[in-house]
DNA sequence: CAAGCTATCAAGTTATCTCTTGAATAGTAT
DNA sequence: ATACTATTCAAGAGATAACTTGATAGCTTG
């Protein structure tokens, strides 16, 4: 018998990946990755923190089995553990800003006076019809790590600076790492401060490429 | 400006959330609870710790936004708060169970030999055929709380003194709390010994409840 | 093979978490 | 009111976790 131990047992296995979302250190490393993969240095670097830090919390998540890592030359470039990983973050991420009102409050705090979104579907039909134009204000390398068909890059520390690039006739959509990523509120008020017609899109490119994968799954049942 | 302390509270609220994860004693009462809610005692009870304890861990889980309490009289009654904070749960679970060797390892040592299983669809087609006698090996406020529909509680530990009850001729399908409760295994096992045809549902009442609500949700929409 | 860079390790300090124990509070029943 | 029960609170001991600092190991390049 003595189930109680071998119970005890499995539940201890899965807090293993539990502990990855306890911290926000850990959790701001996942949001990193959830863009594109990267090196302990720019993971350091992006999220403010000491390199043998990045790389000790790093090391948990990979353990959690939140990521996978791959040796590159000098360089370790670790990676969100597939599909399942970004689901998992992401659904953490959404179902505390429902549930708990201090998450949505530090939310409106970081994003600052809200700007009007457009939902993922309203995009599509827009794209089809091609009288926007998209724009991907993420950081260079995450546009090319992955970015939505039709978009050009141009991080948000450009934008102002590059704003005669786009079509003047045209309204214009930011949008950036999902929908607690500032750079596209950010962008859409330089926009609208140039006078240009703007709106962002209510999520970012995970949620993106999420939606099309599971659109494509389920097209393939 | 000073975006990054403002960014910090926000994944550190978001963690706050991801605090109820970290432990295997709140994963524990998170497990009992996706069954049926249940007082302070009773948890403390079904979970193997001291009053003060559960009593500590349910306030944590509570200000992590993933339970919901209200006073019963003397007792304070807590239930998973809403079907959110479910569908969070399983998403863990099922994800560590597919990324994390050590919870495989830890499930099948604690579950024992496997049992052959029936999939919810499976289980849907010969309910409406009625060729099969469908039992719930909860405890029976397990059952009180919520079953399938066509279901009869029979919990565990009376199921070998109540065998006769069972039509004869019919295949016996039992269910639990889900993948990982080892109350189905061993009914089948139990009923395998006395001589019956018996398999056990591939996942238990959380799941089906929450597969049920799916698709009334896609069928209204 | 020596220099230079990236990532990890090891050790130590401080903070946080866990569980226990004993007391306090809130509601019920006598 | 008084006794009784369920829950929470408060304080403290012991275990973990977080971050720093300085050293080490793994690749690459000259």
């Amino acid at each position: 018998m003595a189930a109680r131990p071998k119970k005890h047992a499995l539940f201890e296995a899965i807090a293993l990946m539990g502990k990855a979302f306890a911290s926000p250190v850990r959790l701001e490393l996942l949001d990193l990755l959830a863009q594109a993969p990267r090196s302990v240095e720019e993971l350091a670097r992006a999220s403010g923190q000491s390199t043998a830090n990045a790389s000790q919390h790093l090391q948990a998540l990979h353990a959690a089995g939140m990521v996978t890592r791959a040796r590159q030359g000098t360089h370790v470039r670790y990676s969100l553990a597939g599909e399942e990983a970004l689901r998992l973050w992401l659904a953490l991420r959404d179902t505390s800003a429902a549930r708990l009102a201090e998450v949505e409050r530090a939310a409106r705090h970081y994003l600052g006076d809200d700007v009007e979104a457009i939902s993922r579907d309203e995009l599509i039909a827009r794209l089809a019809r091609g009288d926007i134009v998209l724009v991907d204000v993420r950081p260079a390398e995450e546009f090319a790590a992955a970015h939505i068909d039709g978009a050009r890059s141009i991080p948000l520390a450009e934008l102002e600076q590059r704003i005669a690039e786009l079509q003047p006739d045209r309204e214009i959509i930011a949008y950036c790492r999902g929908p607690f990523c500032a750079y596209a509120h950010e962008a859409v008020r330089t926009l609208h401060a140039a006078g240009r017609t703007a709106r962002r899109l209510a999520d970012g490119m995970p949620e993106w490429q999420l939606a099309e994968h599971t659109a494509a799954h389920d097209k393939a049942a």
